[in-house]
DNA sequence: CATGAATGAGGGTTCATTCAT
DNA sequence: AATGAATGAACCCTCATTCAT
């Protein structure tokens, strides 16, 4: 961060955050230049370096960004039910939020193509991993609820959320890389199938 | 391709791919120059675009070559035993192969990076749907003659075959951009008790 | 100079040359930027702006500083005994002043760098002539002394003086740019012996 | 050196050669950049990134190409008369060479801005030793013949060489920065008088 | 006086690709 | 078949300076 630290002005910094959500959308990660993201806006390329020192940095705060937005989100999204909870929650994973305007394709494409850099880069696997403790930490609470509840069967929470996790995001990932978008609802018809049916006691 | 169409001659073939492969895996597919090939290439860097007119069209020429090598080192690993053959298989995908040399966590990174630009690269895709059908394929085939045989209970093949990928990926995908690998052993785990076990009958 | 003309208040003033002093010869001139003095200055950039409108008026600032130190440093420092003088006067000139804390080679570096860009500045050239000034008429002023005295033997006091200054800032030039700092001691005993000794009436 | 090691080829390296220098008299070092190199250069701004990596690696070649042209020039200069031969030095060093389009002065404030930097620069540093040792040698060479000779009295031809260059440094160095181009003929003169006559025999 | 925010004009470098031989 | 030479389009980033408060 630059300007003697503390991040931009409350106003800047959402304009700034949209700008380049919206850019990493359009042009995806890989191809994402600075260019592109003072394209979407409305003042100066050199105050995004003014802000963000680098490209990177830049990146890094929007991950921030979206991970606190998750963060916040999911903990209202918890009802009393874990077996719609887990239901919504696969629903929101492999189908998108109803949220219309949201590009669930492109964004996710966009993120794989980050993701992809991650295994190099110590401030996008953090971002990364700190994204991946909220989703696991989420559904694995809903899973021991479930049990607590005798609503599922025993199963060991976190190795199970996890499974969930993988199955849903290789789903996800494969739709997406394939071009193949039909292919996310037969994924998601097959993990409630195999995975949350199973689950339930009885 | 270029050059009298029909491709390089064997023995450059055979070093290009190799090369193409090395550089690969050293520096992944987004960082990938045409410089960095040629370095692992006896010969000039014009000899790779003299061959292969673009850079795209020598990754993909990359990509068949790794996929008809899939393609015959599968069809020869089918045995008599389904579960031993799935089980076999998973390992496989999620712990690597024995085959020492190989590159397992270096090669699927880079693999992950150029998947992840497949959703817009129609010949990247191309390769890996074909790619993606040989893996399908295989384990549908191995789950279909263990139904038949009584090992399994009956599933469909299809969506079951694609569910253990789908799972086996996520994975593969969460340890190596997580930088997470001991969690390739503890999915395995996973995937075999949750997906394997349950499925054989009785 | 900007802000209703006249310079910043004394303190602020203090501060600033102080601050650009030792940006100076921490950076040298090159690569000296405002980021780089406003480091070392506990106000905010912007101020040094406001006091000074350009970059170029605030280094001039810091020649006019240092120009006017040294002259009355000068003036205080002449003795009874020419010869005495001008061997002093080498000694500080070659092997720096016994003052501790003055970074000799740090400061006379940095002053290269700038004298370097005199030629096409006429505000540079103006402060650096007024120091060579000061200098020569020292010099000079010390020499006609000796020779009055009948201590120096008859030799034009300009031309003389001009050739002393020449061959001490060629010599500190060649040590500092060649990082052979062991050279300053050589060329002051050859200046002595066949520059000052030879002045020696008899 | 990039372009697989050995340089341009001859007719290319000339062109770059000249049109570096002619930027580097037209602009100076400071400010010199690629671009206007490459504006003095037929051929495209990539080509001097095709031969050399970076700016510096092509200003230490211009370097290297310049020292390699004095010391050719200066071994053919040398003439059976010690005397004349300083006399002659001392003239070319001082008031230029005859050459008619040798633009002296801006190459030599062009070279100071250069070897104000070589105090943090490696390699410019080598150039210029290199360089200074050319000269170095060259009038020690002259003193020690004429005292040989029985020509010049005994002195130290080592120390006397280095303190006649940089008496001729450091006259230059002043006329030109502070843009007194008439002091190199008066500097000349004292030199001549001061330093050469007095070296005399009788 | 004093500041944080904001700007525009470059500057060096990289890279896939093409050309000439 | 094979190569070294050459190109042009971009990209990230820096910096002095100005603006609004």
């Amino acid at each position: 961060m630059s300007a003697t630290e503390g991040g931009p002005p409350p106003d800047t910094y959402q304009e700034i955050m949209e700008a380049t959500y919206r850019a990493f959308c359009e042009h995806g990660y890989a191809d994402l230049t600075m260019r592109d993201i003072a394209a979407q806006f409305e003042k100066s390329r050199s105050l995004l370096h003014y802000h963000y020192d680098t490209k990177q940095e830049l990146i890094v705060a929007l991950l921030e960004h979206l991970v606190a937005a998750y963060d916040d989100e999911m903990r209202e999204s918890l009802g009393a039910d874990p077996a719609a909870d887990l239901r919504r929650f696969l629903e929101e994973s492999l189908l998108g939020p109803d949220a219309p305007g949201f590009e669930f394709v492109e964004f996710h494409a966009a993120l794989l193509e980050l993701r992809s850099q991650a295994h190099r880069n110590d401030a996008y696997r953090e971002q990364l991993a700190a994204s991946q403790a909220v989703f696991q930490d989420l559904l694995a609470g809903i899973i021991r609820s479930g049990i607590e509840q005798g609503t599922f069967r025993e199963v060991d929470p976190e190795a199970y959320a996890t499974l969930l996790l993988d199955a849903a995001d290789g789903a996800r990932t494969r739709a997406i890389t394939l071009g193949q978008e039909a292919e996310l609802d037969r994924a998601h018809e097959t993990v409630v199938r195999q995975l949350v049916e199973p689950l339930m006691a009885d």
